[in-house]
DNA sequence: CGGCACCTTGAGTATCCTCAAGAGAGGTGG
DNA sequence: CCACCTCTCTTGAGGATACTCAAGGTGCCG
């Protein structure tokens, strides 16, 4: 495959944070306040192999959770949509990098404070709320990945305009190439399938990052 | 695929629990106090739907976490070890049964008392851990399966060695059907996937459920 | 010894990938 | 404002991987 995100651009943001073209660790004292930071398109919140000491929250943007592998090729994890925590981890550094899709905002936290204040590492209520939420999440995400192209196509689309109500075009934040590493397969396949969808008259692509789904009931049809 | 796991057996065990045939929750006083039940082969821990009140541990046998599509296709999420924990939920139901691979015995804990005392919902330490685990591990799974058929059975035959360890023939203890269930393939692929292995001379099948691993950096290989 | 699962092997096929080329779309500079 | 450049997306043709359907082998248990 071998799709590559070329190098993170720098940001531009009033009294913005340094953004990292390669993986070095955030170095922000641990004082426990929230601070926000600004991300350009492509570049990364953290990358893999840096310590995990924060957790995030997305307040504007897309952030995509992934993976290199030795051969170049990405595998795409999850995307996060404003209002999503991510960053957490079973190791202390990150397994995974965490880019941005848009240029975006995220809020960090540090993880001692959200911890619980008990010393013995147990989660707040909330902090428990997210882990297993996520491990759901996860867990749809695998089995889905087990139908069909036109399938996991179709339930990407569903989930893309479920994640941003209140549109009556879904954008598609992310390129065909993110895509199609979330969903794990070519970028060709995701441009077949989208264009099989539109003659069959259930989706309208008013632009390549902009659909419409004309036929929800076909739609849910194809992802069942 | 349609691969049907058959009704479940019943128990002999001595004071053992009712083995339930179908999905039926559960009721045990939620005193706390830790049980042990048996299970049959094939029989459920718990079913989809199920509602998720308490933590399981394996203390014998192995036992799959599965569900089953409309079309009767069976999807498994893990397979879960001695020692394992398994059963926590986002929800208060179970998205996937349990059940046991072969005859197992597990010790069941009421999930509020592995919660904090806190009264908001939070876990301890320990829970904590193994919920982290559980996404960790999840990921690694999901991340495998965009892999080659005859990767994923390497890393699956690894595993298995490393989730039994001291044995040198690695024993499985489940179907082939298991195995596909499990990595998203068919009986025949895995099969022939072995086979080719002993062809190769990676491995040696010294029944179809007795695998010796001739050439561990070979299937590593083949793994990566 | 027979029956019944489970497993293996074979032949043909479908889905999706690879390689390749062309069409939009957006941004920059003249 | 237009031309051009580049990146992204689409479309096409051919091929590889894994699936489906089918038959035969193996082992366990009554």
């Amino acid at each position: 495959m071998l799709n590559t995100a070329l190098p993170a651009n720098v940001v531009e943001f009033p009294k913005s944070q340094v953004v990292r073209p390669n993986a070095t660790p955030h170095r922000r004292p641990d004082t426990g306040r929230r601070s926000t930071i600004a991300i350009a398109a492509n570049a990364e919140v953290f990358g893999e192999g840096d310590p995990a000491n924060h957790l995030y929250r997305v307040e504007s943007g897309v952030i995509r959770i992934c993976r290199y592998l030795v051969d170049g090729e990405r595998q795409i994890s999850a995307f996060h949509f404003p209002g999503d925590v991510f960053g957490l981890e079973a190791e202390d550094f990150h397994r995974f990098a965490a880019e941005a899709v848009t240029p975006a905002s995220v809020t960090s936290i540090a993880l001692h404070d959200a911890l619980a204040p008990d010393g013995c590492g147990g989660a707040t209520g909330e902090l428990w709320r997210i882990a297993l939420r996520s491990l759901s999440e996860t867990l749809e995400h695998m089995m889905a990945s087990r139908r069909s192209a036109a399938a996991r196509v179709a339930i990407f689309v569903l989930k893309m305009a479920e994640r941003q109500p209140g549109c009556e075009e879904i954008p598609l934040p992310m390129s065909r190439s993110d895509i199609a590493d979330y969903l794990d397969m070519t970028i060709e396949t995701v441009s077949r399938t989208l264009t099989q969808f539109r003659e069959e008259g259930v989706i309208r692509l008013a632009s390549a990052r902009r659909i419409l789904i004309l036929d929800p009931h076909a739609l849910n049809g194809i992802a069942a």
